[in-house]
DNA sequence: GATGAATGAGAGTTCATTCAT
DNA sequence: AATGAATGAACTCTCATTCAT
């Protein structure tokens, strides 16, 4: 029934990551939206099903930007310890370039009921199907401990970069956030035992 | 103006657990709430000063318990790696056996509204402390790298568990959690690399 | 915000004279005034901003027709003596032949918190400056006692006139208001004393 | 039920009077007045039956008290026209030096549902007859017109007076309510014309 | 008599969504 | 496709009143 595309599509969608990003999702209202976008309340479901599937909409177009544009980065990488600090340094740098969406990602997007949630775990899947990519080719070529599990290694790189970005966004972002890259990548990598 | 004590202020709070992790935040009425402790809907504003303060207070209640528990557990160990160990065990352990405070924790207590919220984030900064002490404790005595930033490395490792946590929750939990905790604690202490 | 035009602003308005008339300011609900008017409760959200501003609505229209039919009146008129009697006659009338309206003005009216209310104090004002002007152009043309103060007078006659409608109201209206109109008019004119 | 005698059956009307006269009526909680008379909340149940109860035993109270004291000024005057001037001096100089009163007299207590309000109704009455009792008197002993209606006099008579308390009361009081006891008197009894 | 914790009915208002134009 | 007026379900919170102690 959403149609998706077109020139309001697209208008309906910035303007909802900036009223998102500045009132919240839920003091955020669908006229609101409207308005900032130009147009009518009723367009906004010519486009969109709900006020949900805006957010989720939004996330998923950011997703799939942003596996795309790892994918790109990645495959220029020589071999997985590259590809892993290439991952961190990327994931950083996007959400510090964009700092609505950043709220938007880390924030706004956690208050929709995930108990059902398809629409934002299935865009994640695939970035966290790429993370488990970079941790098998690392043990294949022997570059990263064979004994680990990649699943839980995957959840503990998602989680590290997650919660560095979610700092980030709550600090109202007095520091560079891509500078961590480096750092993170020494603690994932080689741990903290001397 | 609250009252936060007494038997009633318990159980308003034991079934305020049961209900938000079974129906979610925002699904969940104040009625229902009070329906499960077997009070009036007025009651429970005797000893809560509206819906998210009972579900902030849970949190904090939650949290002075978890922190409690876990400083008997740091002061039983030995050097800062077994504190390390302990500690990711502690918060695994911890939320698999109270599932329902796990849900709330990890799904429903991240639906309100982020940009005011002193009442979560002063309860998790008391466990940020303890983190970021084990860490300091390990590199004065020579267990952890030196050149770590203290503050990093607590976001690297209170994410990793936490999407730990996030992802057994998601999951309906068909595995054990604690069990995860040796490998998380293997993975953070000496990394990826061989 | 209130959009105060339109064939339904004018519904709600009806219907809002008949429900609090018949109930009772405080009695009566939003969806007891939406339903007479035939619209659903949010309209009534369109129209006024809250139940408050649908009464005091009520007596700013009231008040404006009011005004304007008795300065038509007035101006017809060929002196102050003579201005005064269609004055007195012109209120009596009016609000018998409007039982409702007069019901909610002598009463319901009063029911609002006064401290704040503009709303009411103003179009009453512009009655007060009618009323004033007439005895000021007695004075001038020599008819009235010219050291009468006038703001006083103002008060006298018009508590003189509210009290006998109030009166009326209250008793459930057994007798003609408008036939009082010619002793209060003498009353006021010469007084008591022989 | 009501015990309307005692200490505390006396605590509790001069804390409603002060308290209804600051915040309003409505705004008033019984709570609000329990405290300020020092008594649980429940105690004021012991002594009234309702919050409306409160307002109207303090205007029956009053009114009792006033209606005895201006029995007592008019036994002392000499003839009707006298005590039609002491009537409304008493009036004014009573509600002036009470302001608290005056308040609650004029406005909050307007704001219950008069349909019914014998409570209040009944006290008026009394102050009612003395008016007219006033006017016979001075109709039968050649100072007033014996054509006028006693009641719409008396309706004339009272509407005025209180009309100029009720200015005095919503202008924050300003100016001296008592000095115009001699202008109201005047022109009551000589009316406008010259 | 006095207390005050507990009750629970009650309604104004918001706003996502629809649909006639 | 676009509009925006209209809809009506949904729900928190208040507070007068009660009653066991």
């Amino acid at each position: 029934m959403a149609k998706r595309t077109g020139e309001k599509y697209l208008s309906i969608l910035l303007a909802a990551i900036k009223i998102f990003a500045r009132y919240g999702y839920h003091r955020t209202r669908v006229s609101d939206i409207a308005r900032e976008a130009g147009v009518a309340d009723g367009t906004v479901y010519i486009y969109f099903n709900s006020k949900e599937d805006i957010l989720i909409s939004l996330f998923q177009e950011m997703m799939e930007q942003f596996v795309q544009g790892l994918q790109t980065e990645l495959d220029a990488c020589g071999n997985a310890e590259e590809k892993l600090k290439k991952l961190i340094h990327y994931h950083l740098e996007t959400l510090e370039k964009q700092p609505d969406q950043a709220k938007v990602t880390q924030l706004e997007l956690r208050q929709i009921d995930q108990s059902i949630n398809e629409g934002i775990s299935r865009p994640l899947m695939d970035y966290f199907q790429m993370i488990e990519e970079v941790i098998k080719e690392g043990q294949d070529t022997g570059f990263f401990r064979p004994e680990i599990n990649v699943r839980t290694a995957r959840k503990v790189i998602f989680g590290a970069i997650d919660e560095v970005v979610t700092s980030w966004v709550m600090s109202k972002k007095p520091y560079s956030l891509s500078n961590l890259s480096e750092p993170v990548f020494s603690l994932l990598s080689r741990g903290f035992l001397i």
